[in-house]
DNA sequence: CAAATATATGAAGAGGTATTCATATATTGA
DNA sequence: TCAATATATGAATACCTCTTCATATATTTG
C-alpha cells in the first residue's frame, strides 16, 4: 500500500507513466484509434478491418502490430484469417469510457470546427 | 443527445474520432502527461511545474500551450503568475480513470505473448 | 508439389514533433 | 521611469512516425 490505492491517489512511478503515455501514444492517431474502435466490440480479421476502414492492407497490418506489441489488441488465428479485438475487458472498459467522455465533451463544447 | 446515447454505441463521427485521437496523442507524450498529472489535482504556477518536474521552463511552457489548445488544461493568471489546472471535471474523470486502469492492468501483467 | 489467398515485414521518403537556446512580452514594485 | 520576476514565443534541429511499395511468410486446396 505503499504504493496507494485506487482511490484518489495519482502518484504513478516513471515506468507506469511511461506505460501510460505509451498507450495514450497509440491510441491517438486516427488510423489506429479506427482500427482500435473497429475490431473493439467484435474480433475481426486483418481483410475485413482494412475493406471496412478502406485502408491497405499493409498499412493495416503494420497498425495492428503496434497495437497488439501495446497490449491494446490481441490476435487470433483461425486458418489463413487473423482475428483481432480487444485485449481484455479493460481496454473495452477504457474505450467506452473514452467514447462515452467524449459524446459528453462534444455535447457542450460549441466553439471548434463547426459553422 | 442527437445519434447514439451512452449506451453501447460506438459509431463516432470522423470528427469525433479526430478529437478523441488529438487528446489522447497530446496525453500520450511522457513529458506531457507528467504536466497535466501534476496540475490536474491542484492548479500550479508553470514556474512550480517546472521545478517540481525538473523540466526546463521554456518547455513547460510550450507543453502548456498545447495542452491549453487542446482544451485538456485551462491557465487562469493571478499577478504575475499564472496557473493551470484541469480543463474540467470531464477530464479530471478520464485522467483517474486512465491512472486506475493502468493501475489494475499492471498488476496483472501477465498475458498472452502467445504469436 | 504448385497455386491461391491472407497476413506480415523491410526499406525509404515525407512530414511531424520534442527539445534547446535566445529573446520577447507581461506584471509588479521601487 | 527602471529593475526584477514570470511566462510566452520563434527558430533550429535531431529524432521519430506514418504511409507506400515491394516482397516475404504462412495456410489451405488442387
Amino acid at each position: 500500500m505503499a504504493r496507494g490505492g485506487k482511490s484518489k491517489s495519482k502518484n504513478l512511478q516513471t515506468g507506469e507513466i511511461q506505460n501510460l503515455a505509451e498507450m495514450f501514444r497509440l491510441l491517438g492517431d486516427p488510423t489506429r484509434l479506427r482500427i482500435v474502435l473497429a475490431c473493439s466490440t467484435r474480433d475481426l480479421s486483418v481483410g475485413d478491418i482494412a475493406e471496412t476502414l478502406e485502408l491497405s492492407q499493409s498499412l493495416v497490418s503494420h497498425h495492428l502490430r503496434l497495437l497488439r506489441a501495446g497490449r491494446i489488441l490481441r490476435a487470433e488465428r483461425h486458418g489463413r484469417h487473423v482475428f483481432y479485438g480487444a485485449a481484455d475487458d479493460h481496454i473495452r472498459h477504457v474505450i467506452a469510457d473514452m467514447v462515452e467522455h467524449v459524446a459528453e465533451a462534444h455535447s457542450h463544447t460549441r466553439a471548434k470546427t463547426a459553422a
